[in-house]
DNA sequence: CACTTGACCTGTCCGC
DNA sequence: TGCGGACAGGTCAAGT
């Protein structure tokens, strides 16, 4: 599910929630989903929670617990019960968890709870001592590594290659995935297909100025629901109603009014306006 | 090598 | 109503 925006807004929801609680319990339900061993973080306290492109992590005092939500995962933070004014939580307070596609619950030092649902399994969480397991990963897009000339060298490297596909390709830059791949095209106003070594200097120019402007769009707005994801209070992502794109195949573009349409490309759907974006 | 397709899972929606 | 197929915010391994 989530991409860069919804990943960051699930982080700085829980940064304000769980710095500074121990972790007391951890409950597997799906072995498949938590591939650490769970006692290595009884009773350790957590000093941050960081992201690297779609992978969250929650920094403990002697290692960190990585999260990848995949396509369907979820972190929902709950309240201890006795928070509750009155003590007295309705089901709906408590975001109605555990669900069925809960896979791990994490217990906290002032019992509060966080659950990992996940319906289709694809995500994992493991416990490492540091970060080596992410640095194949590429450059950040709203940090200052990701220069022009950074963007421009790893983007070239697929000429080949259609540009949306490239877009999703973790090494070339991260946190962008289906959602905003289609929405920095349009932006751009390139069209998705278009082989990366078409493009003009001034086009990867805007491309890389719109992949910016897309994902700090996503974080504004809480980032994008389609199903699954919500934030860690459950809450949906507003981004779509403001995507020009994605998902709006037979619709007007809000632009020129043509109607979009939607293609295929590295077995994804992609979303596009063909007079807009050539 | 560069690039594409299939597999991993579960659930929903759409056409017959 | 039932059934099959396509599809869904991602990423690998295996194919060509």
């Amino acid at each position: 599910m989530p991409e860069l925006p919804e990943v960051e807004t699930i982080k700085l929801g829980l940064k304000n929630k769980i710095i500074g609680l121990k972790i007391t319990k951890v409950q597997i339900l799906n072995p498949k989903s938590f591939l650490s061993d769970p006692s290595l973080i009884l009773d350790k306290q957590i000093v941050d929670v960081i992201r690297r492109g779609k992978v969250l992590g929650i920094v403990l005092d002697n290692c960190i617990l990585l999260f990848h939500l995949k396509m369907s995962g979820q972190l929902i933070y709950q309240k201890a019960e006795e928070s509750f004014v009155g003590g007295h939580p309705t089901k709906d307070m408590l975001n109605n968890m555990p669900v069925k596609s809960t896979r791990v619950i994490f217990e906290f030092s002032d019992g509060s709870k966080l659950f990992f649902n996940d319906q289709r399994k694809f995500g994992w969480i493991k416990i490492v001592k540091d970060f080596s397991l992410l640095d194949h990963l590429g450059p950040e897009p709203l940090e200052k590594e990701f220069s022009l000339e950074t963007f421009r060298n790893n983007l070239l490297k697929h000429k080949n290659s259609a540009v949306k596909v490239v877009l999703l390709d973790q090494t070339v830059l991260v946190g962008v995935g289906n959602i905003y791949a289609s929405e920095a095209c349009f932006l751009t106003k390139v069209d998705p297909q278009r082989k990366v070594g078409s493009l003009s200097e001034e086009e990867i120019k805007r491309l890389h100025k719109s992949i910016i402007e897309t994902l700090k769009s996503g974080i504004k707005y809480g980032g994008s629901t389609r199903t699954h994801f919500v934030n860690e209070e459950g809450k949906k992502g507003l981004f779509l109603d403001y995507a020009y794109v994605y998902n709006r195949q037979g619709k007007k573009c809000k632009i020129c009014q043509n109607i979009i349409l939607k293609t295929t490309l590295g077995g994804r759907g992609t979303f596009f306006c063909q007079s807009c974006q050539n």
